[in-house]
DNA sequence: ACAGCTATTTATAAAAG
DNA sequence: TCTTTTATAAATAGCTG
């Protein structure tokens, strides 16, 4: 598509190949971002200049920023219920998916490489269901450990109020306390458990 | 280019999506592949389909080594990009040892029987890890809510006590208590919590 | 879903400024 | 060297089978 037909071997001048090289990497590029954008797919595209310029597209660019997003709001709740939610979602369409592929007649033509990537991505929606598992607990546990610091503190508070106080008895008061439990707990074994787990 | 101008926007029409898809598909590979003959650039070009298929162009060094390149080349950018990067060469990579299997010679003789067995294998030793790892966690979980109620429970003790205390003293003795934070801990959301775990 | 056929639109090689 | 223009090659949207 120019004045003359192009032969299909790499450009000898080197003026013209750097002139033909950036209007074709420009005009791949655009197609790229038009397939993406007609078909609504997932496009990566990676070129590397014989100079080790790096050029680049990628239709997930936009997911990348909304995943940036979504990992700063993942503290709050409201945002993590929605999260399990879309994780669900988009598993059960994984499965439709998968189910309509076999249900179909020609079977046959569901290649090896197909199974394979239809596999891959049942397992990473898997890995994300248990990642957001993994941290639900993780942050229950966070939350109970901040609870018992609190509470131990408190104890401690507490003892020494009692303490203070059968300090200035001198009368034989009666008291309720049978025993006291106060180093009852053990040292934690927290950091250790929560090493395994990942 | 074709019997009218085409709106950039994702086509609706399921039928004509998949046309095109397939259609522009093999013109972007087209066009990707004269681009690296013609400047001698390497070019890596990965499409996912809705479907989860995957189609792929990579000029002569190969798909992996140019991913590498490529995550190299950003090492300095940030942890969001270089971490979808890795994702995304480790797809690839992981891609390619499947393929490599896969390509024996006698690659016929796996039917989708064993293809589902196998993954179903896989699957299973994924499910006990993961179940071991959530039992880990849930032991985490069930370890710390003991050892609230006992403190809990303790609190209470101290609580009387200190009550009982304060109620026959009759000189001003200073205490060292100075706030009590007793009623801090909000009620536990934790089986709230737990119920989304499973 | 796929293959071939134009009428058109796009991309771009080469020329011009 | 860069940008713009132009002539032409390529790609492809909508058809038809």
């Amino acid at each position: 598509m120019g004045r003359r037909k192009v032969q299909m071997k790499r450009i000898e001048d080197k003026s013209s190949r750097q002139v033909t090289f950036s209007k074709r990497r420009s005009g791949l590029i655009k197609k790229a971002r038009e397939l993406s954008v007609l078909c609504d797919v997932e496009i990566a595209l990676v070129i590397f200049s014989s100079r080790g310029r790096l050029y680049e597209f990628s239709s997930a660019d936009g997911l990348t920023k909304i995943l940036e997003r979504y990992r700063c709001h993942y503290e709050q709740e409201s945002e993590a219920s929605k999260d399990v939610n879309e994780a669900l979602r988009s598993h059960t369409e994984l499965l439709h998916i998968v189910q309509s592929q076999l249900e179909e007649p020609n079977v046959e033509q569901l290649s090896l490489m197909d199974l394979v990537n239809l596999e891959k991505q049942l397992d990473m929606a898997l890995s994300e269901t248990r990642a957001r598992k993994t941290q639900l607990m993780m942050e229950s546990i966070m939350t109970l450990q901040e609870k018992e610091k609190l509470l131990r503190a408190e104890n401690e508070l507490l003892e020494r109020e009692s303490a203070a106080m059968e300090k200035n008895e001198d009368e034989g008061n009666e008291v309720v306390i049978g025993f006291s439990n106060h180093q009852y707990l053990g040292n934690l074994r927290q950091q250790q458990t929560l090493s395994l787990l990942q």
